[in-house]
DNA sequence: CTGGTGCCCTAC
DNA sequence: TTAGGTAGGGCACCAG
């Protein structure tokens, strides 16, 4: 057999239980792509599921273990279902040092009902809830970046009429012929950990046309790219169903991408196939659905056909992402969304925003609402579109750079590819921190057997803002505040003092005490697996921007790109941290972690807000980690310069400017104790808000020249674009303090939409809209809503529904709201396709008065208010109450 | 008209 | 069945 050595990126893995119920084995499939281009699966043997037990109640090291102990150990061992027990290791418990025995299960699907059965026998279960897949992962200490040396069991171009090379891949522990291009099979002491690379994906994406009056699927369209080379591919599908499902499954399995990838495929494509999947072939009919929809990485076998996930079929649990043996499906709309935060939702509106040049990108040339009339009428325009609307993910994709990104979130938390891009995060800091407190030999509790957290914990705190214009405004933050909280006091479950712990300090070994009266240990005792991974993760990311820096001086963009995703991943890794362990469920949380960090946090704000009172220096603003602070500069000092001021006025707002950055920067380094570093954030020349916290707006003069909003309309995603331009627009006037062009402004913006003078298109709203679609497309809004009738876009929702235009839970309705006049106000759905909107009109005095409403809040501090403001004068409303 | 509730979305 | 947190503003609706 062939010796084979190379790197590999994972994309997914699974496991096969094989072996007779005396020599059981289990094999991981992992299934990624080679650094040479090929797709691969690898056969690892050698690894069997086990878990932990120790005996329940309080312990320590002086408690020896007894007969007693090691005869229930031994009973245990006899049993029929465990293989074998090992042990003891003496183990770190949150009850005290335990001896802690390996138990090895037959299989790793027997580990839950032996897990309960254990239980009931008074065991403590320790790591008994990590899939088992993970477990390699673990304990060889490996990512998704892999160097493995094996030898390859099975190659795509090899024959196999007599089933030599099927028999050769289950002899090496596979379910038979798999769908790539070399299978290859491993110990698991060779499957090594290697530095990341650009793994050369192959990426898939697809779009299907369907008929509204039938759900057929009338054509589909698919593109395929090597990332490493870009190279596209194109294929088109149509005339009778079942031949098009057929045709695709099998380019798929020809092409063998590791990336399935589409707009919406989460909640429309992929449903849509499986029901006609299950329209065409009954449950027993798995051969048949295998050729329909057999889109997974392995052979077309029956087993494969009903396992509910990572088989041969796509499935999904609830509303999860759909999973796929040995691919991963990542939805464009869902990282478009993510990523973007767009005003609303359509491939076109994503198109138009991510490729304003490219017109012929967003031509909408087929009416999608009449879908059956056009296929009937002009296939080939229909085809057309398709193609066009299959391409778009891989663009869209690529722009965000969500590929490399959720590699980099890989990489850094050592997981496989599509535990980046569909798991959660707790699942990320699991694989962190698992590993590490199995080197420290800290027993791993079970997730959901912490005490449940009663009620909220408290947050952080947001200082009262003081209403109108403050110059010179100071902000300063501090760098990363939960991370450097949970390092500086050395916060973990393994560092928690409880009192009722065996473990507690003497009078002579200091501890942390937070302002809850929560106790921590020192690391001069001991140092916690969350500080230990935070400070680990602080210096990757400060080697990986070094890199950055380096590579952008060399002009070497390919790493430049790697570095930035890498310490942006890291970044984000670091954030999450708080809140998995101020969570209610996570397996190493107590309630006493999150509000320890928070409180003191908020101690730490607090005491500096009043110092810095105190030295009368004006405290404007603060939220969480943030003070927004006047700066001493010379009395009587301009904030705005005018293109006509002179050379004295000019010099003076330097001046100024300069005494507001040394100050930041001398406040910056007064304040900064240990681990807790503040930092001279940016420099406002004007601060301003309404007196609303969360919501305010500044001129940026250091480091750059920028407006900052924050909160404001401006800011939303469910508000109207003209409403969003008129703000800024205000916006600019206030800071120049320009209060009459602010006032003159807001009043024509006001009367120009009360007279319908603007066009509709700029007063589309968005809002997000759950609800459930049933195996019939029947939508309910009642498990989501209390009163859906009462809410504008579910009503909008329904007229779409109604029309045969499609919804998907959780994507923004846009709609026009066309007469407010009554309660519940009438709102029609935008609909692109259509002249104007298809709406009849809007309702102008709605649309003045939420305008009026917004920028009233502004325009009070110049002194109109938004009665006002929609009156179009003061004196009326002076006398019209 | 007012106050309470449900909901969305944002800042951190 | 399903997994990061809390603080906060503001809108629409609805009962009284």
């Amino acid at each position: 057999m062939d010796a084979w050595a190379g790197r590999i990126g994972v994309v997914s893995g699974r496991y096969h239980s094989h072996g007779e119920n005396d020599a059981p084995e289990t094999t991981i499939e992992l299934f990624g792509r080679c650094e040479d281009g090929a797709s691969i699966c690898l056969l690892v043997s050698g690894l069997r599921p086990t878990f932990e037990i120790a005996t329940m109640g309080k312990r320590s090291k002086d408690d020896p273990i007894t007969d007693a102990e090691l005869h229930r150990i031994e009973v245990l061992r006899q049993r029929s279902d465990i293989v074998d027990v090992r042990g003891p290791v003496w183990k770190w418990t949150d009850l005290g040092e335990k001896p802690v025995w390996t138990v090895e299960a037959i299989q790793p699907f027997n580990v839950p009902s032996l897990r309960t059965d254990l239980i009931k026998q008074s065991w403590m279960i320790y790591s008994g809830d990590i899939p088992f897949v993970n477990r390699l992962f673990l304990d060889n200490d490996i990512g998704m970046h892999l160097a493995i040396e094996g030898h390859i069991v099975d190659s795509r171009e090899w024959d196999d009429e007599d089933d030599v090379h099927k028999i050769n891949v289950m002899k090496h522990g596979g379910v038979g012929r798999y769908a790539v291009d070399r299978t290859v099979a491993v110990t698991l002491e060779h499957v090594k950990q290697s530095e990341p690379f650009p793994v050369p994906w192959r990426i898939l994406s697809y779009d299907l046309e369907t008929s509204i009056a039938h759900n057929t699927i009338l054509c589909a369209a698919v593109w395929v790219e090597d990332m490493a080379t870009g190279d596209r591919r194109v294929y088109e599908y149509k005339g009778a169903e079942d031949l098009i499902m057929e045709q695709m499954t099998k380019m798929v399995r020809n092409e063998d991408p590791d990336i399935i990838t589409g707009y919406n495929i989460d909640n429309f494509d992929f449903p849509r196939m499986v029901e006609r999947m299950e329209h065409h072939t009954s449950r027993k009919q798995w051969k048949a659905r295998s050729n329909l929809l057999g889109w997974g990485r392995t052979p077309h076998l029956e087993t494969e056909c009903n396992r509910s996930r990572t088989g041969v079929l796509p499935r999904r649990q609830s509303n999860r992402a759909w999973n796929l043996g040995g691919r991963a499906i990542v939805d464009a709309w869902w990282q478009a969304r993510q990523a973007l935060k767009p005003q609303r939702e359509t491939l076109s509106f994503i198109s138009k925003l991510l490729f304003p040049d490219q017109e012929d990108m967003q031509k909408m040339d087929i009416d999608a609402s009449n879908m059956d009339v056009e296929w009937a009428n002009r296939p080939d325009e229909v085809m057309e579109y398709c193609v066009r609307d299959a391409a778009l993910p891989l663009d869209i994709l690529h722009a965000i750079q969500a590929i490399r990104r959720k590699e980099a979130v890989a990489a850094v938390a050592k997981v496989p590819f599509e535990t980046a891009s569909n798991g959660s995060t707790s699942q990320l800091l699991d694989s962190l921190v698992v590993r590490l407190a199995d080197r420290r030999e800290v027993a791993v509790p079970l997730t959901g057997s912490a005490e449940a957290k009663e009620g909220q914990i408290t947050g952080g705190y947001v200082h009262d803002v003081e209403a109108g214009l403050h110059p010179w405004i100071a902000v300063l933050d501090f760098k990363s505040m939960y991370p450097s909280i949970m390092i500086g006091h050395n916060v973990c479950y393994t560092t928690r003092i409880d009192p009722s712990h065996p473990e507690q300090p003497g009078d002579d070994d200091e501890i942390h005490t937070s302002p809850t009266e929560a106790m921590f240990w020192s690391t001069s005792y001991r140092k916690g697996l969350v500080p230990t991974l935070l400070e680990d993760l602080m210096g990757q990311r400060d080697e990986h921007k070094a890199l950055l820096k380096q590579a952008r001086q060399d002009e070497q963009a390919e790493k430049e790109e790697f570095h930035d995703a890498m310490q942006y991943a890291v970044k984000i890794l670091m954030n999450s941290f708080y809140g998995v362990f101020a969570s209610g469920f996570y397996r190493f949380t107590h309630k006493d972690l999150g509000s320890s960090i928070t409180a003191w946090a908020r101690h730490n704000i607090k005491a500096i807000i009043q110092k810095l009172d105190e030295e009368g220096h004006h405290v404007v603003y603060s939220d969480t980690d943030s003070i927004f602070v006047r700066s001493p500069v010379a009395e009587g000092s301009p904030s705005v310069l005018r293109e006509d001021d002179d050379q004295e006025t000019i010099d003076a707002y330097e001046a100024a400017k300069q005494a507001m950055i040394d100050f930041g920067l001398e406040v910056a380094q007064r304040y900064s104790k240990d681990s807790a570093v503040l930092e001279y954030e940016k420099g406002l020349s004007v601060f301003f808000s309404h007196g609303a916290k969360k919501r305010y707006v500044g001129q940026v003069v250091y480091p750059s020249e920028e407006m900052l909003i924050r909160g404001y309309e401006t800011q939303r995603t469910d508000s109207f674009e003209y409403l969003t331009t008129a703000m800024k627009q205000t916006f600019q006037y206030a800071l120049t303090d320009d209060g009459d062009a602010l006032i003159q402004h807001a009043l024509e913006t006001v009367a120009a939409v009360k007279k319908h003078e603007v066009p509709a298109r700029r007063l589309i709203l968005a809002k997000s809209c759950k609800g459930r679609v049933d195996s019939n497309g029947v939508v309910d809004f009642t498990k989501d809503y209390a009163r859906p009738e009462s809410m504008a876009q579910v009503r909008a929702a329904k007229i779409l529904i109604e029309r045969g235009l499609g919804f998907t839970p959780g994507m923004k309705i846009s709609y026009v709201v066309t007469n407010a006049s009554n309660r519940p106000m009438q709102v029609h759905p935008w609909i692109e396709s259509e002249d104007d909107g298809g709406i009849p009109g809007y309702d102008g005095r709605f649309y003045a008065e939420r305008l009026a409403a917004a920028l009233g809040r502004i325009t009070e501090a110049f002194g109109w208010n938004a009665k006002e403001l929609f009156a179009g004068n003061r004196q009326t409303s002076l006398f019209s109450f």
